[in-house]
This record gives C-alpha cells, sequence and structure tokens, in this order.
DNA sequence: CTGGATCCCGAATGATACTG
DNA sequence: CAGTATCATTCGGGATCCAG
C-alpha cells in the first residue's frame, strides 16, 4: 500500500494505517513487546506467514513497526512497535478494544437466555 | 455488513465498525452534534448520498449513531451519535486524528525545501 | 535444511458509476 | 433514492527465492 497524497482529514491518514484484515491484530500483539515472526505466526490464528509478512512490511513503511536482524543460526527477526508513534497507536487501540468488550456484554446482556 | 460471530478479539469487532472509506469520516463529522443527511453530504467532500446512507445505515446497526425524524415541513432527519457508544469511539478517533497530525507534521518537517 | 521474504494469480469484497 | 453493473482493492494459496 502506497501511502497517500490527498487527504481531506489526518484522521484518513490513520485509518489508512490500521485498514485491512490483520493490521489492527498485529498492532495489538506487538504492544506486549518485540517478537519474531514465528511467534507472531503462532499467536495470531489464522494468519499465514505471507498475509503477516505483507503486513508487517506496509507498517515498516508507514513507520509504526520496525525490526531487528540477529545474525545467529537459525536466523532471526525481531518485530516491534515504534517510539512514539506505534506506542501511540496502540492508545486508539485500547479504546478500541474495550469498546468491543463493553459491546459484547451489552449484547450478552440482552440475549435471550440459552437452556 | 453483517455483524460477525466469531472473534478473536473484541478489538476486530470495533475494526469492524469503523471499516470502510467512509465511516470514520462520518463518526468524526458528527462529533459536532446532530446533524442532516444533507449537512453531512456538503461537509464530506467527495461523498455520495448514496454512500452516506449506506454507512449511516451500518452505523446505525452497529448502534453508535441514531437518528431523529422531525415531522414538520419540509421533512428532516437528523443524525446523531449514540451514548454512550458512538461518543466513545470519537475518543478512539481523536487519537486517530493527532497520530495523523503528527504525522503530517514529521513527515512535513523532513521534506526536501521547495523553492 | 530452516526461517524470512517476494511473486503471481484467482477469488472475494468493497467502492463508485449507471439507470430507472 | 434503490438496484444493478462495473471497476478497484484486498485476501489468500502456493510456488519460489535468498541467506545462514
Amino acid at each position: 500500500m502506497k501511502i497517500r497524497e490527498k487527504f481531506t482529514c489526518p484522521l484518513e491518514l490513520t485509518h489508512d494505517v490500521i485498514k485491512g484484515k490483520w493490521k489492527p491484530i498485529i498492532l495489538w500483539r506487538l504492544r506486549l513487546g518485540e517478537m519474531s515472526l514465528s511467534k507472531l505466526e503462532k499467536d495470531i490464528q489464522g494468519i499465514t506467514q505471507k498475509m503477516l509478512l505483507e503486513q508487517l512490511k506496509e507498517l515498516m513503511e508507514f513507520g509504526f513497526v520496525n525490526k531487528k536482524v540477529y545474525n545467529g543460526y537459525p536466523l532471526q527477526v525481531d518485530y516491534f512497535l515504534t517510539e512514539p508513534q506505534g506506542k501511540r497507536m496502540i492508545e486508539a487501540l485500547s479504546i478500541m478494544q474495550q469498546i468491543g468488550i463493553d459491546f459484547l456484554l451489552d449484547r450478552q446482556s440482552r440475549a435471550p437466555i440459552q437452556e
């Protein structure tokens, strides 16, 4: 994904960053600290290595994620949130997470009792 | 859009709500208070009435927006953010807005000087 | 051989245009 | 305004490549 040049408002820019099925989840995972591709792949159920790499690449282009390469054997690469941009995004995602939780609770309380 | 039944994490739910090109912008506009369809259409450049209606409908289904119908002449319908859900979303969007602003400023400060 | 990364392509989904 | 057609973007599978 290329970064857009024209925006009506800055919100659109940020929305671009977390657009897509996986990006919010990846960022959300990375709040726990830096981790390898394989760990992310294990933690995020349903994602393929390919998707993960694609999305991480885009997040890096936007400057919200970065990576460290350890030249050892086996080769290891760790991904992490950038400071302050990546970390800042977690603030927004935290609220979204809470909204989601509240939504589910609220919905549950209205749901018919299942016996 | 139908609400998903299966989630890995609540974040996905909220992400569904602001998914799409226009929803965040619509919500963001509505933070200023209730307003009519035509006002929204004027304020959000580039949106068609059809898109606007579609997206508003989805936001209402999710419970983040609601509408009041005034039975007068001419008929008027005002859309507004729900309490507390819709208002809560504005908190998240505010952070995203700020991230977008910072991103642009930062990018600008690094850009080559144009003479 | 292992883990990281890219390419190609069809399928699914989303956005806009068109039309009555 | 709603229904449909068209166009663009995204998702995902799988093959493949590169580097220790």
